[in-house]
DNA sequence: GGGCAGTTGAGGC
DNA sequence: TTCCAGCCTCAACTGCCC
């Protein structure tokens, strides 16, 4: 095997001086003939595959053709250089060792022993002593233990994290309020207001490029020293004119140590010419394979093969080497610091296992925590991720996108058993798993979604049809089901944390917490009541979008008619279409695909519920994280919580409803008092056959069979890119790249 | 052709 | 004796629909 496969990463701190050569035969003894092995084996097959294409299409390029190249990066370059801004003095703070540091400082045995944090399968991080030994992040707990057997292994404790995060985070705000954090132990700080304003405090020079050295590094020593007076944990830093280079310059002097490098073009290039391009945040192992091959190795490399790069690479990719060889990136911080989230999850790692039973249940965990999660920090999301990884360490991700955005328990666990038990149905063999992950994306917090956009189906037959969304939201607010009432009327003053999180969105609307969780029955009084009475609509005067419950599509509708014509059609083509089997649909098993239909595309439209126990649910999260706190048990406090809430929202929906005139869908013609008459109407109105048939026909989940393999290169047709890549302001300091190679350009 | 849904892969901490 | 994480972001790509 290539020897990058598992070879140690040198390119961290800390691993300078070592024994490498007896550290790979450790590494490689202590994983050859594993699944792990194999599975890096075939990774590395599959690069050296596409490097060895890339080669041959370098080969294959003209003198002409690179020399075009090259002018044309040229023009870039001159771009790039005319927009180089020098004026900023960009820190980049990384804490040394981090989770190791906080455990060392808090048991004085572990300070001379090597050690590390994480467990027997993974080590996230490990001490200066046992870096000598080659223990490293991301390296299995048993193969440190190889390299030291002494190692000592600490299990990670992110409360204590945390809070050494925040306090080191209190004291970056003193030199600039609008720092941005990438991650618990390192930030990005823009110390030039602060200079400007302060720095007569630490020099009495003038402002020559001396003096500035002087001022800044006295300042970036001082704010060490206080996060290690506050802490007892030593940080690291980078001054720099940008991002990028900070972040390189905060490992030169690692650990417990800065370093300068001067807004100076000729210094930055001087540095960037002998800069290992894998020193370069988002350079990984793969692009560094890569570049090597073309023989690039430094930073000014990239300068040199600029022609080259340009037609083998992607444009956002060539922009971004030419980016990298000038040492230019972001100088302005602005938009990193409102960066959002955009995803939340959760994962497990077990020993294989092909036992459906216990997978199912490891996948039903873990949706409750991603619940608990979404509900604890208030958003909705619309894309749910279903993740496995094979015992043969393949990953694969199923997603399913929900028409509405949601955080409810049922429609979770419904949609993950459903995409899991595809994935088992659709494999040749016994489907053998190690890992089993469950995420949420395109999220919106619930204010976001707007209490009074939504509405029920019942309150859309109803008269408040016409009244306008301003008029709905006032006249809902007196209720009992008050929507926009927000969380802490309902729970008290809760703490929230508001330090990080500007966007202070109170629950308005969350979701049904473990509602029915038990296997249920469908009957066709459910579907009315999930499907119609329920579904919610956009209110958008006066052309509103509105799922259909039949087809699931979105239609536009400007009345009442309009819904119910569309309604109508679908029901009859439904009808009309082949019915499989004829089992009355409330005798159908508790099968799982039965209650995908029920729960998954349609329990999310339960609005009503949602906000009363979906308040109900973000008052017993977060009394149970705070229980947590207190070492109590959760579990007991939820089940207790969810009942008494429960019951109070099932009266909220009730009486919000009571008084309104309900119109059957189907056929018009009839108006009941409550929902209960309209759906015993409505049983007769449908026949047993056509809802049984409306659920099979929309169980199966949408997927796309993308072949996407990476192992076949292909390269990019040779065009003319003249335009400056703009940096993605939410992607900071590194930048991923990949070669796109199109042989259609060949 | 643009936009959306879905999948995979690279990369970082 | 066995044993290789869990959280996140972004880019590239395919297929489908409008
Ligand atoms: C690299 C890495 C870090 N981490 C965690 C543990 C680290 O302490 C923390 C910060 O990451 P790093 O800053 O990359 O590492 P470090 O702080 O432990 O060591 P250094 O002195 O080189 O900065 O993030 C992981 O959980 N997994 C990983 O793969
Ligand atoms: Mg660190």
């Amino acid at each position: 095997m290539a020897p990058q496969t598992l070879a140690l990463n040198t390119h961290k701190a800390g691993m300078e001086g070592l024994d490498v050569e007896k550290i790979n035969e450790i590494l490689q003894k202590a994983s050859e003939g594993s699944k792990f092995y194999h599975h890096k084996q075939k990774c590395q097959k599959r690069l050296d595959a596409k490097i060895s294409e890339m080669l041959k299409f370098k080969s294959a390029l003209t003198e002409e053709q690179i020399k075009k190249a090259t002018l044309q990066m040229d023009r870039l370059i001159e771009e790039l250089e005319s927009s180089r801004d020098l004026t900023r003095t960009i820190v980049h703070v990384d804490m040394d060792m981090f989770y190791a540091a906080v455990e060392m400082r808090d048991d004085p045995n572990l300070r001379d022993k090597p050690m590390a944090v994480g467990g027997t399968g993974m080590l996230s991080t490990s001490n200066y002593a046992a870096r000598k030994f080659g223990v490293r992040a991301a390296m299995p707990g048993f193969i440190g233990k190889k390299l030291c057997p002494e190692l000592v292994i600490v299990p990670p404790d992110f409360t204590k994290y945390k809070a050494a995060s925040k306090t080191v985070q209190e004291v970056f705000g003193e030199y600039d309020p609008n720092f941005c954090m990438m991650s618990l132990d390192e930030g990005y700080l823009d110390i030039t207001d602060y200079i400007h304003d302060n720095g007569s405090r630490y020099s009495e020079y003038s402002e020559d490029d001396v003096s500035s050295e002087n001022v800044a590094s006295a300042i970036v020593r001082e704010m060490r020293a206080k996060i290690q007076e506050k802490t007892q944990l030593t940080a690291s830093a980078g001054i720099a004119p940008n991002t990028r280079l900070a972040k390189v310059c905060s490992d030169m002097n690692k650990p417990n140590g800065q370093f300068y490098l001067p807004p100076n073009r000729e210094k930055i290039l001087e540095f960037v010419a002998t800069l290992p391009i894998r020193k370069v945040s988002g350079i990984g192992n793969v692009m560094e394979q890569q570049l090597k091959a073309l023989e690039i190795n430094v930073c000014s490399d990239l300068m040199e093969k600029r022609g080259p790069l340009r037609l083998i690479f992607s444009d956002l990719n060539y922009n971004h080497f030419l980016m990298i060889a000038l040492g230019i990136s972001d100088t302005r911080l602005d938009a990193w610091t409102e960066r959002e989230r955009k995803s939340i999850s959760t994962e497990t790692t077990f020993r294989g296992t092909n036992d459906r039973s216990f997978l199912v249940k490891q996948t039903e965990d873990l949706c409750r925590e991603l619940v608990e999660d979404l509900i604890q920090k208030d958003i909705l999301g619309k894309i749910f991720t279903l993740k496995i990884k094979t015992t043969d360490f393949q990953i694969k991700t199923r997603a399913h996108t929900f028409p509405e955005a949601t955080c409810s328990l049922d429609v979770l666990m419904s949609t993950a058993r459903r995409l899991l038990q595809h994935e088992m149905d659709a494999s040749a063999q016994p489907l053998s798993l190690r890992l089993i992950g469950v995420r949420m994306s395109n999220l919106m917090s619930s204010a976001e979604l707007g209490p009074s956009r939504q509405v029920t189906l019942t309150q859309m037959f109803s008269k408040s049809l016409s009244r306008t969304s301003q008029e709905r939201k006032f006249s809902d607010s007196s209720t009992s089901s008050d929507t926009t009432k927000n969380l802490s009327e309902i729970s008290g003053n809760h703490t929230r944390n508001t330090t990080t999180e500007s966007k202070v969105s109170l629950s308005e609307k969350s979701c049904s917490f473990d509602k029915n969780n038990s296997k249920q029955r469908v009957t066709n009084k459910n579907f009315i009541e999930k499907f119609l009475v329920k579904s919610p609509m956009k209110l958008k005067p006066p052309k509103m979008k509105y799922d259909c419950p039949v087809c699931f599509q979105e239609i536009e509708v400007d009345s009442l008619d309009t819904i119910n014509t569309h309604v109508d059609k679908c029901l009859e083509s439904k009808t009309s279409s082949q019915v499989s089997g004829s089992s009355p649909v409330n005798v159908v098993p508790t099968d799982i695909e039965v209650i995908d239909i029920c729960e998954s595309d349609i329990a999310k439209h339960d609005s009503d519920e949602w906000k009363c126990k979906g308040n109900a649910k973000h008052v017993l999260c977060n009394n149970s994280l705070r229980e947590r706190e207190l070492g109590k048990n959760t579990k007991t406090s939820i089940d207790v919580n969810t009942e008494k809430y429960h019951s109070e929202g099932e009266e909220h929906v009730e009486s919000a409803r009571e008084k309104q005139a309900l119109l059957c869908p189907v056929c018009k013609s009839e108006s009941f008092e409550n929902e209960l008459n309209l759906n015993c109407h409505l049983d007769e109105c449908l026949s047993l056959r056509t809802i049984n048939d409306i659920m099979q026909s929309s169980t199966s989940p949408r997927m796309s069979h993308t072949s996407n393999d990476a192992g076949t290169s292909f390269f990019r047709t040779v065009q003319n890119y003249s335009q400056v890549c703009k940096p993605h302001p939410s992607d900071p300091p590194r930048k991923k790249q990949k070669i796109s190679h199109n042989k259609s350009d060949t």
